[in-house]
DNA sequence: CTCAGCCATTGGATCGATCAAAACGACCAT
DNA sequence: ATGGTCGTTTTGATCGATCCAATGGCTGAG
């Protein structure tokens, strides 16, 4: 026993005992109160107090009221597990989190957003240390049969990813953060349109009088790589501009200055780059040349990172709404899961051109 | 009577209903496989087959076996909520992800490792959305009640953290990320020796001929803050040097930058920074004094955030090992489980300077 | 050859909730 | 008075695994 003495403020709760000569009921060890005990304080049956949490409609007003008193009373929580056991709903949604790479961006808001939202609908997110392929569709068959998880979430998907299928087949609802860049589509998803970024990149640097912007990006092949750069084209092309100036790179700084010195060498007065990574690249080739960044040659970067506001001159960037990409998959993923059988719904959420020092008026 | 038909060696699984005349277990719907299953295939009773799961040493060598082969072939998995029902325990553990904030720092390396090391020992983290104070403390009691949770990690701990008291009354295993920073420290604890960090820094930076080492900190008053400087200090003290360079900001680049320049002025050739933040100060004011960092002045970080790497020069850094955080968390959660009482845990762990182009020799 | 002693194994109850169906009382029509 | 209907509440069974107490078979001692 570790603390015989509590502070015992205004004690609202009380123990399982209850006061009213109720003998503790029989198996009233521990600290749970279960509805056995609320049935009997309330005069009713066990029965009843399910359907005074389930299927309130069916009460009289007067019994619901009654029921309910005394749930508040003695602090009533329904017991998951006997719950579940019953049901084979456990409101569990599985989640696996990757060991945290390069790539991958960071997660935290993400998760925090998604756990918020499931959790105002009675859901919580079951946490696993997801593997790669088979692994985790390993690791998928085992929460589904162990803990009886009603949904997943995935995230960091990849072109062939063998995910949504695999969970599509046997019927099981699932939302995905990010596209499957593929012909055949499953599931919802919710992603964060890199075109619109980038083109408001673009906009935003024409606003400011800039003529030849290039973009530097990474090998042509990935989904939201290619997406980037194609929001570049079209903003360029709506203004009557010709996408020309364009370089590749692999996410490295030194890569990406080595890479778009070509197009600084041509004539560009800004660089929409396809991350800050990338960005920090134009900066230093910027450097390199003897000029300076945010002046002569304006960048815009992407994903907003912490880099971003820290530098000097600070670097404009587009950030993605982690939070809203979050609450958004699990407003999704919780239609899916109240009618299976609807239509796929995919969410592309804009994000927003967070504009710093970097992004300057066109000097020449 | 229960199996006339027991051997069957090459079926890899099938169905639950069985082909060979067995008519479908009396709940044999859905895909689950129960334990009665098992139990008729391998011709024994549902007990024996929990036993070989939970006790096998009672099992006949030979009967365990048979049980065994049976759970294979049928992809048998206990299922938890009927398990946690009996057994009152839920193998989850509770973890309260908070908004990501500035001064959080990110936590996905840590997340990854602890999900890891709990999933080898069977348990799985329940993520929730933690609110502040006390609506944390009644978000614990939820799912205390409602799903049982076993134990709690606790992160982003403060100095006067109702947390650990709270659930330390209630004989509820938890381990924290993080000291409290306080007389009664209580409970277990793992942390990152921010002394240690930044000593080593100092130790380093010695050995390259450094002698007047300056320290960028928080205003005091921060438990990690105060720490990094006592570090700082030790180092200094233990090789005869005075620690009298100090500067205090607050975590921003400007800040700290205006902060940092009587350092400079007063001549000093290298400074350790409290937080990576405060050492792109340090870049900017030297910057704007006409130096270089890394030639005229060294500089080092603490935290070793994204950043680090990208600047040019690349900043040194003392990098905290996440990973091993969330290991070590965990093991001296499962140790606390298995057993209540044992005296408090607390595990420092050194942090490890990465050093990179700012960290260079003393050139005067 | 019998019986205590010991082991592996079995049967039945149990955890806490929900489901299905029966029971109940009130009310109205016949 | 009898029967039917309706809305409300109760009874009994059930989910799947584990706990407890009891059974069965086997061995070795008397």
């Amino acid at each position: 026993m570790p603390s015989p003495s509590v502070p015992t403020p205004p004690a609202p709760r009380q123990g399982p005992g209850g006061e009213e000569g109720t003998p503790p009921a029989p198996g009233a060890a521990k600290g749970s109160v279960t509805m056995a005990m609320v049935a009997r304080r309330a005069g009713v049956s066990t029965q009843t107090v399910s359907n005074a949490l389930n299927t309130p409609e069916l009460l009289r007003p007067e019994t619901l009221e009654r029921v309910r008193r005394a749930v508040d009373e003695m602090g009533y929580r329904p017991h998951r597990a006997a719950r579940s056991l019953r049901t084979r709903a456990s409101r569990l949604i599985g989640f696996g989190i990757e060991p945290a790479g390069p790539g991958n961006m960071v997660l935290d808001r993400f998760l925090h957003a998604l756990s918020e939202t499931a959790d105002a609908a009675g859901y919580r997110l079951l946490l696993f240390a997801a593997g790669s392929g088979q692994r985790e569709l390993a690791a998928y068959e085992e929460l589904l049969g162990e803990h009886g998880v009603d949904a997943f979430v995935l995230s960091n998907t990849a072109h062939g990813d063998p995910r949504q299928a695999w969970l599509d087949e046997r019927g099981i609802p699932f939302v995905a953060f990010g596209r499957m860049w593929s012909e055949h589509e499953v599931g919802d998803w919710v992603d964060v349109d890199g075109a619109a970024g980038t083109k408001a990149a673009v906009d935003r640097l024409a606003a400011e009088g800039h003529r030849h912007i290039g973009f530097l990006g990474w090998p042509a092949g990935s989904g939201s790589g290619d997406d980037r750069a194609e929001g570049w084209r079209r903003g360029l092309l709506a203004r009557g501009l010709e996408p020309e100036h364009r370089a590749e790179s692999v996410e490295d700084v030194g890569a990406a200055a080595r890479a778009v010195a070509p197009l600084l060498d041509a004539g560009v007065t800004a660089v929409v780059a396809a991350s800050d990574t990338l960005a920090l690249g134009c900066y230093r080739a910027v450097g390199n040349a003897g000029g300076t960044p945010g002046r002569e040659v304006s960048v815009v970067g992407f994903d907003d990172s912490p880099v971003a506001s820290l530098l000097s001159p600070a670097l404009a960037s587009v950030a993605q709404p982690l939070g809203d990409v979050g609450r958004e998959a699990m407003r999704l993923l919780l239609a899916r899961m109240a009618e299976p059988a609807k239509p796929p719904e995919r969410v592309l959420l804009p994000p927003a051109l967070v504009v710093r020092a970097s992004l300057g008026a066109a000097s020449g």
